[in-house]
DNA sequence: GCAAGGTC
C-alpha cells in the first residue's frame, strides 16, 4: 500500500510497519457491531485498545472499528449560513458538501488506514449502510488510493452469517450508495429552502423557526387533517336498547342483550336515529317479560400467535402497556447496549435460519418468572416452528432476547417490564394458536329482535405465554331455538356519534410506516421533533394553530412537501439510481427544477402566507382580552428566555402579568370565569403543575398574617416575617421590610396554609400546617426554618448530584432544575434536544456529553 | 440555526 499515493511531508503512512503492523483493517456501523464481529472472527481472543476516544478491537494482524453510523454530513458551504443575507431560493442551486461531523471517528479511521494493506466494510446490509460504507471507502481512499477495499454483507452477525460473508467478499455497490446520496441532496434542499422561506416570511428567526421536511411534513399532515374532521364534526344524536334474557327463572346465567334491526341494505344496526321510534321499542321491551330464541350460531375461531417484533410493532406494543414510544426506545436500545437483546432498529419480522428457538428457550429454564413458560413451551412433542410477518429483510433480525437475562436488581423496574415484553414475544411466536367459541344468540320480542354475543377462550394457547392481548370473555349460557327466555331491566342509553380519534403516536407511526415515510430509526424521532417545533401539545399528539397554517400554506404552494407521494416517488427513483437506470444527478437536477418553479408560485405570496403564519403563531398564544385595553394577553417569553405575560397592544399597552420561573407554560383548554383569560400549566417534568389563571394568581398575590420578628434584621429595623403569596403563584415566609430586607424562607405552590398554636423553641416561630385539596392528612411543615434547613440538607445529598457531573456548575444545575432536570438520572432518561430547547445556553451536544459522563 | 438519516 501506499506506494503510488502523493505524501504529504510528515505524512506517516511512510512510517516502518513493526511488529504490530496491521494487515487487514475491519470497518462496521457502530462499535457494538465491531466488538461482536471481532468476536466471532478472532474466536474471543481479540483485545480491545482505544484512540481517540474511539474502541479498537485487534487480533492478529487485523484490526476492526465500529463508526458511529454517518460520521460525515452534507450541508451548504459556509457562505449560505446566513439566513438574512442568502434568498431562500439561492439554496436550490447551491452546491452541497460533505463534511465530517464525528472528527475522532474520522482521525481514527484515517490513522488506522494508513497502516492497512486491506479494508472490508462491514456495515449494515441496507442503503443506508451502502452509503454508511461509502462514506468510510472515501476516507479511506483520501489516505491510501490503491489498498484493497472489499464489502461484506451479512444480516445478522452469528457466527455462520458472518464466516460466511467473510468467505464470500463482494465489492461496495456505488450504485446503492448514490441512491442515498440522492436523498440527502433532496431533503436538505428542501427542507432548508422551504424551511428558511416560511421562517422569514413570518419573521421567525432564532430558536423558533418554521421547519418542513419530506418526512415531518407529511406526518403533520396526517394529524391536521385529522384535525380538521375533528373541528368539522357535528354530532348526531341516537339510541340503543338492551335488556337481559336469562334462562327460565335461574338468576345465575343472566345476559345481556342488544337490540337491533335490519338496515336499508339488509344489514344489522344496532343505533336508532329515530327517538320516538326508540321510545316505542323501548316500551315494548320494558313490558315484555320473556323472549323467544330464535336462532343460535355456534363458531370456533382459531386466533394465530403475533409474529415477532419489528420495531413499529414493538412500539407499538410497548405503549400498550404506558410506554411513550420514545422512552420505549430508550429503553431497548439500553438493553441492547447492555446485551440482553438484538438491535431494537429493524424492519425484519423473520427470524434468520441460524437462530435456534430451543437453546435460547432454555436459556430461560429456570428462571423464578421468566422460566415457566420456557419450559411449557419446551415439552410441547412438535417442533417448535416461529410465526413470519410479511417483512423479511437483510438489515437486521427481528427483535427478540439474546438468552443473557439481567439480575432483576440490575435493571429498573420499566427496563424489566420491556425486557419481559420482548421475551415474552419471543415466546408468543413459537406457542401454539388460541382457539375461541363464539356463540351468538338471536331472540324475538313481539317484531322485535335481540341478540348477544358470547365468547370463550377455549384453548389459550400463545396468551399463556404472552397475557398482554385482552383476553376477557362474555358469557352467554347455552340455549337452544325455540326456548322461551325471561326478559327483564330494559335500558334505552341516549348517545351522540363521537368525532373521530386523534392518533396516538404508536397508532401515527404505524400510519408513517404504511406511507413508507420515514424509517424504523427515525420515526419516533420524527414526532418527538413535531413536539420541539411547537407543531403539537399533549398526548395523543394535537396540532397548534401555527401546525395547521404550515400545512395549510404548505398545500396550497408546495404541496408536494405534505404529501406522501415525494416519497413514493423518490423510492422510485432512488431504485432507478441503484439500479443503474438513472444517475444521482438527473434525478437531483429534476428535483431541483420542481423546487424552482414552487419558488416561482411563492414569490408573490410571502406577505400573505407570512400573515398567515404570524396570526396563527398569536393565536397559539392568546389567554384571553386585556383588563386594561381589551386587546389580547400573550403569552410571551422576555429577552432573558423568562416567560410572562403580555399584552398585545404593547407599546401602548404595558399590561403585564408574572409567569413561575419553572417550566414552560402550556395554555389549556379551560377558561377562568371571573377574567375570561384561558388557564395555564407549567410543564417541567416532574415537577409540572397547573398554575391557572394568571389574573386570578396575580389577585391572589399579597401579603398573608405576621408570624414572628424577621431574624435577620428584626432586633434592628423591627422587621416582621409574613406569609406572602407573589403573582407567579409562588408563596414565601418574607421580611415585611423587603426590598430593604430579602429575608424569605420557601413555602409550597398549593394548599391552604393554616398557622397553628404550637411554636418552634428554636425559632420562636409558629409551626404551619398545609391542608391539600383532598380529605388526606394535612402535612405538618413545622417551623418554617426548620423545614427550609431540612430541606437545603436534602438537596444536598441527592438533587444536586449534577453539580458533581463535570461541567455541570450551580447556575447551570439551577436552569436544568427549573426545566424538570433534577437529578442525574433525571439528566439520563431526558432528551438532548428537548432541553438544548427549553434550556438557555446549553447545546444539545453539550447534554450528550454530560450524559456520556453520567 | 434549515432536512433526514445513521448512532449513543
Amino acid at each position: 500500500m501506499g506506494a503510488t499515493g502523493v505524501a504529504a511531508p510528515n505524512d506517516d503512512r511512510h512510517e516502518p510497519r513493526g511488529r504490530c503492523a496491521s494487515v487487514e483493517l475491519i470497518i462496521t456501523e457502530k462499535d457494538n457491531a465491531a466488538r461482536r464481529i471481532a468476536d466471532i472472527l478472532s474466536g474471543e481472543s481479540m483485545q480491545s485498545t482505544r484512540e481517540n476516544g474511539v474502541n479498537v478491537y485487534e487480533w492478529g494482524g487485523t484490526r476492526c472499528v465500529g463508526l458511529s453510523g454517518h460520521v460525515v454530513g452534507v450541508d451548504f458551504p459556509p457562505e449560505y449560513g446566513d439566513w438574512r443575507d442568502v434568498e431562500p431560493v439561492e439554496l436550490i442551486d447551491a452546491s452541497v458538501e460533505k463534511r465530517p461531523t464525528k472528527e475522532n471517528i474520522v482521525a481514527t479511521l484515517r490513522l488506522l488506514s494508513r497502516r492497512a494493506e486491506q479494508v472490508t466494510i462491514a456495515t449494515d446490509y441496507d442503503r443506508e449502510g451502502e452509503l454508511i460504507g461509502k462514506e468510510a471507502y472515501e476516507i479511506v481512499r483520501d489516505v491510501d488510493e490503491d489498498v484493497p477495499i472489499r464489502r461484506v454483507r451479512f444480516s445478522s452477525i452469528t457466527e455462520n452469517e458472518v464466516t460466511r460473508a467473510f468467505d464470500q467478499p463482494e465489492s461496495l455497490d456505488f450504485d446503492l450508495a448514490a441512491a442515498g446520496e440522492a436523498r440527502q441532496i433532496i431533503d436538505l434542499v428542501w427542507g432548508a429552502s422551504l424551511t428558511r422561506f416560511l421562517s422569514l416570511s413570518a419573521g421567525q428567526l432564532g430558536n423558533d423557526f418554521i421547519s418542513v421536511g419530506r418526512v415531518q411534513s407529511p406526518t403533520l399532515k396526517l394529524l391536521v387533517d385529522r384535525e380538521r374532521e375533528i373541528e368539522a364534526f357535528d354530532p348526531d344524536d341516537y339510541w340503543e336498547l338492551f335488556a337481559e334474557l336469562a334462562k327460565d327463572e335461574d338468576e345465575g346465567d343472566a345476559f345481556e342483550a342488544q337490540y337491533f334491526y335490519r338496515d336499508e341494505d339488509d344489514n344489522e344496526a344496532e343505533r336508532v336515529w329515530d327517538e320516538s321510534i326508540a321510545e316505542s321499542v323501548f316500551e315494548t321491551l320494558s313490558s315484555a317479560s320473556e323472549a323467544t330464541v330464535v336462532d343460535v350460531n355456534r363458531r370456533t375461531r382459531t386466533d394465530t400467535p403475533p409474529a415477532p417484533f419489528n420495531t413499529t410493532q414493538f412500539i407499538r406494543a410497548a405503549s400498550a402497556i404506558g410506554y411513550s414510544a420514545k422512552r420505549a426506545m430508550s429503553i431497548a436500545e439500553d438493553l441492547y447496549t447492555a446485551g440482553y437483546m438484538t438491535y431494537p432498529r429493524t424492519d425484519n419480522t423473520v427470524y434468520p435460519d441460524d437462530l435456534d428457538p430451543e437453546a435460547l428457550l432454555d436459556d430461560f429454564v429456570g428462571h423464578p418468572t421468566l422460566g415457566e413458560s420456557a419450559e411449557d413451551l419446551l415439552e410441547t412433542d412438535d417442533d417448535l416452528v416461529a410465526t413470519e410477518g410479511d417483512e423479511e429483510t437483510t438489515d437486521h433480525p427481528p427483535i427478540h432476547p439474546t438468552g443473557e437475562i439481567p439480575a432483576r436488581g440490575e435493571v429498573s423496574d420499566d427496563e424489566w417490564e420491556i425486557f419481559e415484553l420482548v421475551v415474552r414475544r419471543f415466546y408468543a411466536t413459537l406457542a401454539d394458536a388460541a382457539r375461541w367459541e363464539h356463540l351468538k344468540v338471536v331472540a324475538d320480542v313481539a317484531d322485535h329482535s335481540l341478540k348477544a354475543n358470547g365468547k370463550r377462550l377455549v384453548e389459550p394457547g400463545y396468551h399463556a405465554v404472552y397475557p398482554y392481548f385482552n383476553t376477557s370473555e362474555n358469557f352467554v349460557p347455552d340455549v337452544t331455538e325455540g326456548e322461551t327466555l325471561a326478559l327483564s331491566d330494559a335500558e334505552i342509553e341516549e348517545k351522540q356519534t363521537q368525532p373521530p380519534r386523534r392518533y396516538g403516536q404508536s397508532r401515527l407511526i404505524e400510519t408513517m410506516e404504511e406511507m413508507g415515510v420515514g424509517t424504523k430509526s427515525t420515526r419516533h424521532n420524527i414526532i418527538e421533533k413535531l413536539y420541539d417545533r411547537g407543531y403539537v401539545e399533549d398526548d395523543p399528539p394535537r396540532p397548534t394553530r401555527l401546525a395547521m397554517a404550515v400545512v395549510d400554506a404548505a398545500e396550497q404552494f408546495a404541496d408536494e412537501v405534505v404529501s406522501e407521494e415525494m416519497t413514493a416517488q423518490l423510492e422510485a427513483d432512488m431504485d432507478a439510481i441503484a439500479s443503474g437506470e438513472a444517475s444521482l444527478d438527473d434525478v437531483t437536477a429534476e428535483s431541483r427544477e420542481m423546487l424552482d418553479e414552487i419558488f416561482d408560485e411563492l414569490a408573490d405570496s410571502r406577505d400573505e402566507i407570512g400573515d398567515h403564519l404570524r396570526k396563527s403563531l398569536k393565536d397559539d398564544k392568546r389567554l384571553g382580552p386585556c383588563p386594561e385595553c381589551g386587546e389580547d394577553l400573550l403569552v410571551r417569553r422576555s429577552r432573558y428566555g423568562s416567560y410572562f405575560v403580555g399584552c398585545d397592544g404593547y407599546p401602548d399597552c404595558e399590561y403585564t402579568l408574572q409567569l413561575p420561573s419553572t417550566g414552560k407554560p402550556h395554555i389549556l383548554d379551560d377558561t377562568c370565569d371571573e377574567h375570561d383569560l384561558k388557564e395555564i400549566k407549567m410543564l417541567a417534568g416532574r415537577q409540572t403543575f397547573v398554575h391557572g389563571c394568571p389574573q386570578c394568581a396575580a389577585d391572589d398575590a399579597g401579603e398573608g398574617p405576621v408570624i414572628g420578628d424577621c431574624p435577620e434584621c428584626g432586633a434592628e429595623h423591627g422587621g416582621e416575617l409574613a406569609i406572602k403569596t407573589l403573582q407567579s403563584g409562588s408563596r414565601l415566609v418574607g421580611c415585611t421590610r423587603y426590598p430593604d430586607c430579602e429575608y424569605s424562607l420557601p413555602l409550597p405552590r398549593r394548599g391552604e396554609i393554616e398557622v397553628t398554636d404550637e411554636r418552634c423553641d428554636e425559632h420562636d416561630l409558629p409551626e404551619l400546617r398545609v391542608h391539600g385539596d383532598d380529605d388526606d392528612e394535612p402535612w405538618e411543615l413545622g417551623c418554617p426554618i426548620c423545614n427550609y434547613r431540612e430541606y437545603q440538607a436534602r438537596e444536598a445529598e441527592s438533587g444536586s448530584d449534577l453539580e458533581a457531573l463535570d461541567g455541570i456548575g450551580a447556575k447551570t444545575a439551577e436552569k436544568l432544575a427549573a426545566a424538570g432536570i433534577e437529578s442525574v438520572d433525571d439528566l439520563s432518561d431526558a432528551d438532548p434536544d428537548a432541553i438544548a430547547s427549553d434550556v438557555d445556553g446549553v447545546s444539545a451536544d453539550r447534554v450528550r456529553s454530560w450524559q456520556a459522563k453520567a
